[in-house]
DNA sequence: AAAATATCGTACATTGTGTTCGATAAAATG
DNA sequence: CATTTTATCGAACACAATGTACGATATTTT
């Protein structure tokens, strides 16, 4: 890839997240963007149809290093590596979403929060339906999948919104303490 | 109120209501819903600011009927007034969802669907934060608060997204297996 | 019947979108 | 290094939707 389409692309993304920490997602015109990532108009155009499907991408990009295992040394919240169960898998992710809260606060406004939503749905689906499958309830499983994934996206969204007060080892203990049968 | 701000309001909900069975509400324009309400411009301007503050207002009528405790007659499922433990009246909020079925769902599309989500929190909160209260779990409050509510309208948006296949009687049920400890 | 007021409808200013195109600058290629 | 390829610039443009203004008309209230 061309390096100046790379510099374009990360002027776009980084003004974007500027934007979304003083305005909602729906206020931000490509005006806005263009002028805050100093690039021309059609330069926009080229590299995105819409500001929607910017948005799209920038989801994408992130969900992508959130569930993505590798954690770097510095970041590694004391997981050895074999712990491979549902609970630390999921205080991973959350781990990642709160070292990246910043972007992620700023997408969390008006419009662009279904995004997130619905980006962190797949993503979890994708990473945690075998293991929903192996949990014990008497409800079909449409439902139960439906319903973990549903209650743990909710919480989740509710921690960020309320400023990431508790630690990720906290929200998933309580989460799981909702959700498992003692 | 004047008779014919009740007809004009009452003709710009119908019309909206018809639109969004047909597209989303983001791309609903003032145009199309004067067109359709057969009304000239500026009287639109004159009932509502803006096309959101119409959609708020819509919602909070809706769900002010979904709210309501007293059922007509004819549509009275089979509760005994004297039921008012969770399980039923969960139920009977959503009979009445499943009879407002049509607008509802209109609703549900693209950005109209956060509005009906905030709403509909609101309302439950209001309505079960008694009853919530009193379940037992070892979880700080405004989490358990937040999880049966959150978990709740998730199943419920669910539930229509999917056609209302199942019965009230039956997604209550299914939910509060996941969340009563048995 | 008279006064009050809701609606009509046209016109208008404004804002944002997405496209086009020739000129310019920067990168890849050999 | 020279050449080709390609990304960016920037200004102009057509288009669509928003929200406002106002005099004329119709309907309701008193």
């Amino acid at each position: 890839m061309d390096r100046r389409q790379m510099k374009t692309r990360a002027a776009i993304f980084d003004a974007l997240s500027t934007l979304l920490k003083h305005k909602k997602f729906e206020d931000v015109t490509v005006q806005d963007i263009i002028d805050e990532a100093n690039i021309g108009r059609s330069t926009f155009y080229s590299h995105f149809e819409t500001k929607d499907s910017l948005l799209e991408e920038m989801c994408d990009e992130m969900f992508k290093h959130v569930f993505s295992n590798d954690l770097s040394p510095e970041k590694s919240h004391d997981f050895s590596k074999d712990e491979k169960d549902i609970s630390s898998q999921l205080t991973h992710v959350l781990w990642h979403i709160k070292d990246h809260s910043g972007n992620i606060k700023a997408i969390m406004n008006g419009e662009s929060e279904k995004m997130f939503t619905g980006y962190f749905k797949k993503y979890l689906e994708d990473a945690f339906k075998e293991h929903i499958r192996h949990m014990p309830y008497g409800v079909p499983e449409d439902f139960k999948e439906q319903f973990i994934i549903g209650s743990f996206v909710e919480t989740v969204k509710w921690w960020i919104a309320n400023g990431l007060k508790m630690n990720p080892e906290e929200v998933v203990g309580n989460f799981l303490k909702m959700v498992i049968r003692v």
